[in-house]
DNA sequence: CTCCATTTCCAAAGCGCTTTGAATGAAAAA
DNA sequence: TTTTTCATTCAAAGCGCTTTGGAAATGGAG
């Protein structure tokens, strides 16, 4: 209908066809389409004085290889070999392309190496928002981070909202090779994930254990004998109603406290009582419900064993609130992740702990997926650490009442 | 010396160099030379079966455009621009295309799709590690994170361990294009990192405010209104010697909340005393610390404020050790994040806040870098946040003493 | 001085995608 | 019918890097 302006060096045709270009609809992938940043007329570089001073402070455009290769006269090859530290360049060469790298602030474009050599340099922490990403989270990734950092590997965090939304995520980071290997985190008994990933073919360490049947590779600490040192400790003070204050039913880390609690009680003939266990997530408000609860039982019990800091806070109110003393009336020992800004020496009383750095614990599994892909087979990769019992003043011997 | 073992197939030339190319030196970039992953010699997909049955389960290497192209007897470009939304290509052409991704499971490669468009599809977070990486952070990164999610662009967390490494890892990130945006945390009041971003030309939404004289895109709670708010109700209350806990000197926040606490005590005339104010980071032992010589005071202070709700549990425990009792000797408002782990109503005496969610901070951020990305101008984006006083019974009149 | 092994460097071919610039038909207009 | 215009599709050229397969220079042995 409507004759749409001639330019005097375009065609109509080509007019036309731009004009139809533009109009996207909505893509298949979300990420090709959001329409920030596309392909820029990049000026090139090459107007770079041969003698070059500071690096300029205003130089916007990237440098790229072949930039760093023409400024040098040298080709391309030779400078990504001098950067890379193959033996076929000779030294001189090679101090002269880093000295320039150097000085010119010059990296590699990070896609382009990816692509390159089929490595994204990246690893991969699929999290679930809601209960995932809290305290112990945080400090995990300050530790797997630290050893990460230092090779250059860089942490993608990518939050979910459902099991659901996660394991398509790890679909999509598979099949958009992402990342070069994957944390896995918080399992079930028989964690279908991992299989997944195992299927995937994708390379991950898991932070805790499964079980099925195929070699993982992992890193857990000792729950069962952390909780089972714990519960004979506090029968050692002539405790018998010990509370339990376990994390979610399925969750290896929950299941193994619970065995290494049934095993300290059957080993001193005390018997099991169900109302003295619960399963939930770590949060003081959940804590102290079920501690409120539990201490209105008759007979009441004496002792609790906290999942986490969180949880031992909850409890704590919940103690007071009936007007009984921590360390005195009822003890406790509660699980230490070993926060920065939540001491357990510092607590009042101080606080009975089972004891093991979940920063450490990230650094560590920094270190075991750099080996994993360093080669060594998930099968020689598994660790499993001790948890120290350190006592302090609100563990103490069972109250005559 | 020896001689190298002959192939009947390769010239012995090429076994010297070959043999010489294996042996590498340190390179200058170390991710470039970490030994995973080579090129794999990747077996094509043509052999696929027309008659398409399931995602095959145990397919190993991703398959690529070319392979989805061939497949469905269709050009690269053709397939491309039916996934991207293109709208010249056949409706019916598009659904085949559509369909047969979904169901093969196929996912472009993201280092390629970045390289090709100059989109990283990824944000950044540098954090020191040591400090930063606590509880805000990860409710942060939760809200971020849920954000980012559904428009498939990632998070990458870097952690670094000194102010003068943060700088580096801005710089490296810059140069290596690894990210299209950043996120910038805990500003100084006139923060040089900010100056460094803009001069790097890399994009950036700020978490707080600071005055560098350029126009920066921000999101940020109103702290001045918030400390001033609680200031002048614990003034109403009858309080003359409220104590400040406020992060550390010279973080854009924590000067802000001076403000507003140095306006609400000069508004009614009262007299402020260097000595209730503490400047630290948000633990509960330096929390506990500060309190506690604090408490010592003669007069004794009869209300604080605290930074953070991990603060706020230090003050609680220096009060009690006090043998003071929270809101009645002694009122507290503490600045509430809102951790769902630990819930400022749940605490007993419940508490006092000024509340304000860094998750949906979070969550908000991760939209203003998606409008940043979209053109929108980074002056156009700042949001100031009321923070909501919320009155629970931590807080009560100045004792008679 | 020639020959051959070494050392040092390079041109060009990918990596898997997007985008450009046309080509091919078919339908509409002349 | 002939020309014009769309609507579809495609081949090929990058994106910035690594790596292959030589080539050119150098030096030692014969």
């Amino acid at each position: 209908m409507e004759m749409p302006p001639i330019s005097l060096l375009a065609s109509k045709f080509e007019i036309a066809l731009n004009d139809a270009r533009r109009r996207k609809q909505e893509p298949l992938f979300k990420a090709a389409c959001v329409p920030y940043g596309r392909r820029t007329g990049r000026a090139r570089c090459s107007a770079l004085p041969t003698s070059v001073g500071h690096a300029v402070p205003g130089a916007n455009a990237a440098m790229r290889l072949k930039d760093l290769a023409e400024h040098l006269g040298l080709s391309q090859t030779t400078v990504s070999r001098a950067l890379n530290g193959y033996p076929e360049v000779n030294e001189a060469t090679r101090l002269r392309v880093a000295e320039t790298a150097a000085r010119l602030g010059y990296r590699p474009n990070a896609s382009a190496l990816r692509l390159a050599t089929g490595r994204s340099g990246a690893v991969g922490l699929v999290l679930r928002g809601a209960d995932e990403l809290g305290p112990h989270m945080s400090e995990f990734l300050a530790g797997m981070g630290g050893r990460m950092g230092t090779e250059e590997v860089d942490i993608i965090v990518t939050t979910v909202d459902s099991y659901a939304e996660e394991v398509a995520a790890y679909r999509r980071i598979a099949a958009s090779q992402k990342v070069d290997a994957i944390v896995l985190h918080s399992p079930a008994l028989r964690d279908e994930r991992a299989e997944m990933l195992l299927d995937l073919k994708i390379p991950f360490v898991l932070h805790g254990r499964t079980n099925i049947g195929k070699p993982v590779a992992w890193l857990d600490i000792d729950n069962t004998g952390a909780v089972e040192r714990a519960t004979s400790h506090l029968l050692d003070l002539g405790h018998r109603r010990i509370v339990l204050l376990n994390g979610l039913k399925g969750r290896t880390f929950a299941e193994h406290r619970e065995i290494g609690y049934l095993a300290a009680l059957s080993a001193r003939g005390v018997p099991f009582d169900p109302a003295l266990m619960g399963n939930s997530v770590f949060t003081d408000e959940v804590a102290f419900r079920l501690a409120q609860a539990m201490l209105e039982l008759r007979p009441r019990p004496t002792a609790f064993l906290a999942g986490s800091m969180m949880t031992a806070l909850g409890v704590f109110r919940a103690i007071r609130q009936a007007g009984l003393e921590l360390g005195r009336d009822v003890s406790m020992i509660a699980h230490d992740d070993v926060f920065p800004y939540l001491n357990a020496d510092n607590m009042y009383p101080t606080m009975s702990t089972t004891r093991s750095s979940i920063r450490q614990a990230g650094m560590r599994i920094g270190e075991l997926i750099l080996q994993l892909l360093a080669g060594k087979p998930a099968a020689d990769i598994h660790e499993l650490w001790p948890v120290e019992l350190v006592l302090r003043e609100s563990s103490g011997p069972a109250s005559e009442r």
